[in-house]
RNA sequence: CGCGGGGUAGAGCAGCCCGGUAGCUCGUCAGGCUCAUAACCUGAAGGUCGUUGGUUCAAAUCCUUCCCCCGCAA
């Protein structure tokens, strides 16, 4: 098939290389290169890299709304548009312009976690599975006909960061498979009752509050490792937290029961967390027992 | 030139501001104690203090070049 692939992050780079593997791309659509990073560095997005090695036209336009964009994609003459995590909203238009539609690779068994971050989403709610699904786009955010799910089991220590890849790899080949099939496939329809949506991830939702019972912070803590990461504030230092365990300990919410040779927070509800994977600022993430070496936090300190 | 922290023994840290014998905790090795131990005691090994050049009688420490790591912000 022809095709154009809009996306953007690491997560859509799989898709790609198996659609370059597999198919003639046309062309790619990415999120222009933006300021970010140490010394706000101009950087191209992963797909835009990837599509750059393998010498396809990249176009990052700011929007698909104008007629401009939308008649050299319609100029393309491709087949499908393939979409996974591009960042920009698809116009009717663009949604009509291809024989077989515009088709999304979704991390999540829709129709729960619809939206921006169903990965970590799913991890945080403490769900037992989680998966990728292949929809025909409408209008209405990931709200279209499913072709194809795969599921994958999420354990109890199983963080956002491990789902991520998890899926990552998957996702290509279902999609690969999919069009194979496409004209076999029988659309299945979302049961709009049990829609769930999974909004982005917030800065101010990485710092812990204690005032919380044990599990939804230890939830809380895995699905948001390694990125972007949950973090307490010690004495005015930020300490970010990526792997902690349940624990017994009674003492106020926030408050540290040991800081010698463990570190344990007490929680709400008379549990607590033993943090197990730690990173001061400056300093790489380590296990917490190497830090506290040479480096020790002050038992009765609330953070 | 967005702001900032860091690179000291295998690991984690202190020492740097105010130059003067390289230090702490853990680990490792040896010996001891013990019914026994990841416990305790004694001892030992292990470091070009990231790199370059400079200042100085003397540099981990002050100035300089470059490399690497990280936090914030995006």
């Amino acid at each position: 098939m022809k095709i154009v692939f809009m996306g953007t992050p690491d997560f859509a780079v799989p898709v790609l290389e198996a659609l370059i593997r597999h198919h003639d791309v046309a062309a790619v659509y990415t999120r222009a290169p933006k300021e970010s990073g140490r010394g706000k560095k101009i950087n191209k997005s992963p797909v835009h890299l990837l599509a750059e090695k393998h010498g396809i036209d990249v176009r990052t336009p700011k929007t698909l709304k104008n007629d401009d964009e939308q008649n050299y994609l319609r100029g393309l003459n491709a087949d499908a548009a393939i979409v996974a995590a591009y960042g920009l909203l698809l116009p009717q238009a663009v949604l009509d312009m291809f024989p077989a539609g515009c088709i999304n690779v979704h991390a999540s068994l829709l129709p729960r976690w619809r939206g921006a971050a169903p990965i970590q989403r799913a991890v945080e709610a403490g769900d037992k599975q989680s998966g990728i699904s292949i929809m025909q786009m409408v209008q209405a955010l990931d709200a279209g006909d499913v072709l194809a799910q795969e599921a994958v089991d999420i354990s109890a220590q199983m963080t956002g960061g491990d789902l991520y890849d998890r899926l990552t790899v998957i996702g290509a080949p279902l999609l690969i498979k999919t069009l194979e099939n496409l004209s076999a496939i029988v659309p299945q329809r979302q049961d709009e009752t049990l829609a769930t949506y999974a909004p982005k991830l917030e800065k101010a939702e990485c710092l812990l509050d204690f005032d919380a019972d044990a599990d939804t912070l230890y939830n809380k803590i895995r699905a948001f490792a390694p990125y972007p990461a949950t973090y307490f504030i010690y004495q005015g230092e930020r300490f970010k937290v990526y792997r902690a365990s349940v624990t017994e300990a009674a003492g106020r919410p926030g408050e540290i029961t040991a800081g010698q040779d463990e570190l344990v927070i007490a929680t709400r509800g008379g549990k607590a967390l033993r943090i197990e994977t730690i990173q001061r600022e400056g300093k790489q993430a380590m296990a917490t027992a190497d830090l506290l070496k040479g480096f020790h936090f002050q038992k009765g300190i609330c953070v």
